[in-house]
DNA sequence: TCCGAAGTTTGTCAAAGGGCAACGTTCATG
DNA sequence: CATGAACGTTGCCCTTTGACAAACTTCGGA
């Protein structure tokens, strides 16, 4: 296999201060693959036998229930740790993760976890960060899906992903990974058939723009609105 | 004040394997304090500026949306460390704490955290084994309430809070804290008025039996029936 | 270029459960 | 022991949204 570059890793916060050879000790410890979209990366409950950044691409991570349904956790971006139960004590990974786009990612093996928590500080501060962020992230889910009716917490799951990893087009912000009304459903526990009406819905009214698997939202400023009103 | 008993760290988890004279140490910069049911330990948002042990009571951890209104997020069993939002490279508390029942609480300052966790391997592994452990606690809450009816997450919600805090009397397993019909709406996202419509179904069923502020299962296994049925 | 799979739309219907209202019960406190 | 606040119960109505069904569209591969 080529040799990876160095300026893969430089900038990016869990390397961020660090001198070159130690970039380049870290990147000769790593493997790199592409994952077709739909392809898994690692499972729910196998063996947390790597961990993983995300270069590329974009990463869906579920969870199954005892009775096969399964409910969207967070989506990745490119520069993000993830599979990185090690950092939980944890053996097994706790969920699953599936390429939702075409996407480059970098792993090393877990016996390197404690390695570099030890000699690289800003990894380890990284690491926990990125931890922190997404208990955030998934008690904002929580609260949200306590207390809001379907409709606003599709609007405010919409945005959350635009705002996220949106790219701006001339009509508007473009959720950048393909994402169908399934899946939308699956972030927010309702059915697919419910966010095509609500989609449709919006579309008439200029607030967004879908096709098949992507969506752009074209007045965020009524999104928001729709993702807090309480009547 | 008087000297804390070395006996209050010794045999939980995050001090085991240390010596006496640690433990010593880590009790003299630690503050005891007793919080009468309803007040608080720390609020959302505020200044990370102490990290808890409860010693003795139960505390509710919870988190307000803008508009206003709260979910609980779980629940702190004695033994357990919490506020530890350090832990996750926080500044803030990110959820606020509030004693379920009378509680006895140690408290540490947060400058304490770093040698802490340098010093004493069992304190580091525990606190992040127990994030971990909550980060899965709230996944599985999350995929309930996107999956589940609300009979279904009230069962289970029941269940749990009987098997993690629960001690065994003559009826069968007692809720060992106060906990109100809105407290269990808040949990679950849905009202008092569907959780008392609920729980007085069972209890005509025989499968709980409860009074102001008190819950018993007398009937585990259909509640967990109930909080299976998919129909 | 055709076909099948995957994704989307739309209609109808029924049930779950939230909103509102009123009342009952328990408890702490002066 | 009287009173009010906190907690709990229940009835009724109506909206939301899930379930079912059917058809349509888009896309990739044989």
């Amino acid at each position: 296999m080529a040799k990876l570059d160095e300026s893969l890793l430089t900038g990016l916060p869990p390397f961020s201060q660090l001198e070159r050879p130690q970039i380049r000790a870290i990147l000769d410890e790593a493997i790199s693959r592409r994952y077709d979209e739909g392809k898994a990366i690692f499972r729910e409950g196998f063996d947390a036998d790597h961990f993983f950044l995300l270069l590329d691409g974009f990463v869906r991570v579920s969870r199954a229930t005892e009775t096969g349904e399964q409910v969207i956790v967070l989506h990745i971006s490119p520069g993000q740790l993830f599979g990185i139960a090690r950092a939980l004590q944890r053996e097994t990974y706790p969920a699953t993760a599936i390429a939702a786009a075409e996407s480059i990612v970098l792993s090393w093996p877990m016996r390197l976890w404690g390695p570099f928590i030890d000699s690289y500080p800003s990894f380890a501060a990284e690491s926990y960060k990125t931890v922190g962020l997404r208990l955030g992230e998934i008690q904002a889910s929580l609260t949200e899906m306590a207390t809001k009716a379907v409709e606003q917490r599709v609007a405010a799951t919409v945005l959350r992903m635009a705002n996220q990893s949106g790219r701006k087009t001339e009509d508007g912000i473009e959720i950048a990974f393909p994402i169908t009304r399934e899946n939308i459903a699956d972030m927010t526990g309702t059915t697919l058939h419910t966010v095509s009406r609500l989609l449709s819905g919006w579309q008439k009214q200029g607030i967004v723009k879908s096709t098949r698997k992507h969506v752009v939202v074209t007045d965020p400023h009524r999104l928001v609105v729709l993702s807090q009103s309480n009547s």
